[in-house]
DNA sequence: AATTATATTTAGGTACTCCTAAATTTTTAA
DNA sequence: TTAAAAATTTAGGAGTACCTAAATATAATT
């Protein structure tokens, strides 16, 4: 029996290891909020029912079985913050807590009927890649906004989802998937960057532009 | 903290009390499907956080404040029941499993946008009243279907939602809330009813009448 | 190469929810 | 009013998912 506490686990090293990289107990712990203790008997458990390959202190990877739970939670979550937002009328930075707890829960034809409402897209609110029925999930690596350059233009793929408050500031900014961003210049010492958006100019924090993903122009997604 | 498993023990309180009456714990442990051991040894934590009155070897009775859990995640329970059906585009046979699910993860939010999507319904899919917000929830209780004089015809008011064979017969004879049945004739030792559905005439068991609860004519609710 | 720092695992517990079997209480029937 | 039946509780356990503290292994530094 795969319980939710296990679908969170795999979810997480699916979403920590980016294509093949092991992922530490450390990371997950820390990804999880959870002791690191804890991860390690998790880990145990999941590695004896071949959702991952583990090697003692040296890092989990997951197998075939357990990538493929993990898309199917992760498109759980992703259609859903898509359906709160676009059906049911939730403000994106509400969504993410939401969709933690009913990904757990809701049958194959809830989903179903949820991606059919909303005509089968693939991206969610935040940007984020909705995995394929079946399908695999290429999440591509972008970089975020403090590695563009000053004078350079880019534009947003995707925004971390986690922070509520960091998405009611980003909303605000003006900052969503498909927003092209020109970085104007960056403060040394870790200072502001100086955005124009649409005209108007905003200065933000290295740590506000940490979360928010780009690709520079001429290499945008797809 | 008051988890799942504890919610579900108030709304099965509740709704065995139907009023005043004090619940058994083998009523409880029939219901739930747990041993009644497993009955006694929630009851005792329940009580001890307030939720209910209870004297040992005499049932249980809801607190107030248990009685308000209880209505809030029926609330949650037919509400969902209701847009599964009206929003989304479920059977009504599919609806309280998913339910029994959701209702312990939703927010208080998907709480409202849902009630507001349906209008602030008053009934599920079944014919069961939604407690309001706050409000208590005066469940009438009907007679079934069985006790209802040959010759004589009565309105559906609600009809048991646990068993989707069951729910997908009843649709096909086209018993559901407000349908007037005529109860041609009875047959003894047992025997079926021979009902009069819009202008049809059926013959079905006693233990599918028993799952339909109607007014008799004069009487229906409010 | 040895020491120190960091990461990870193991050991021992707690909390939750459920179980079966045995003991006890209440109810029913003789 | 006593004995048998039924209901309920208590005792003892199991599985899951966490935790802290101690032990151990790996990595980094001198
Ligand atoms: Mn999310
Ligand atoms: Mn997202
Ligand atoms: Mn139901
Ligand atoms: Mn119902």
């Amino acid at each position: 029996m795969i319980t939710h506490a296990m679908e969170d686990y795999l979810k997480t090293v699916y979403l920590l290891q980016e294509g093949q990289k092991k992922v530490s107990t450390s990371a997950i712990a820390q990804q999880m909020d959870v002791s690191a203790a804890s991860v390690t008997g998790m880990i145990r458990k999941l590695a004896a029912m071949g959702l991952l390959n583990y090697a003692s202190y040296h890092g989990v990877e997951l197998t075939e079985g357990g990538k493929k739970i993990a898309q199917e939670i992760i498109r759980h979550h992703r259609l859903l913050e898509l359906y709160l937002v676009e059906i049911m009328g939730f403000t994106w930075d509400k969504v993410h807590d939401e969709a933690d707890k009913l990904e757990h829960v809701i049958s194959e034809e809830f989903e179903e009927r949820m991606s059919e409402a909303l005509g089968h897209p693939t991206t969610d609110p935040h940007g984020h890649a909705i995995p394929a029925k079946d399908g695999a999930l290429q999440e591509v690596a972008y970089e975020t906004l403090t590695k563009v350059d000053a004078g350079s233009s880019a534009t947003v793929q995707h925004v971390n989802d986690n922070d509520p408050e960091m998405l009611r500031y980003l909303d605000q900014l003006g900052i969503l998937p498909s927003t092209v961003i020109q970085v104007v210049s960056k403060e040394p010492f870790n200072g502001p960057l100086r955005l124009r958006i649409d005209q108007t100019e905003h200065f933000v924090s290295r740590e506000v532009a940490g979360n928010v993903f780009v690709a520079a122009p001429g290499k945008e997604a797809n």
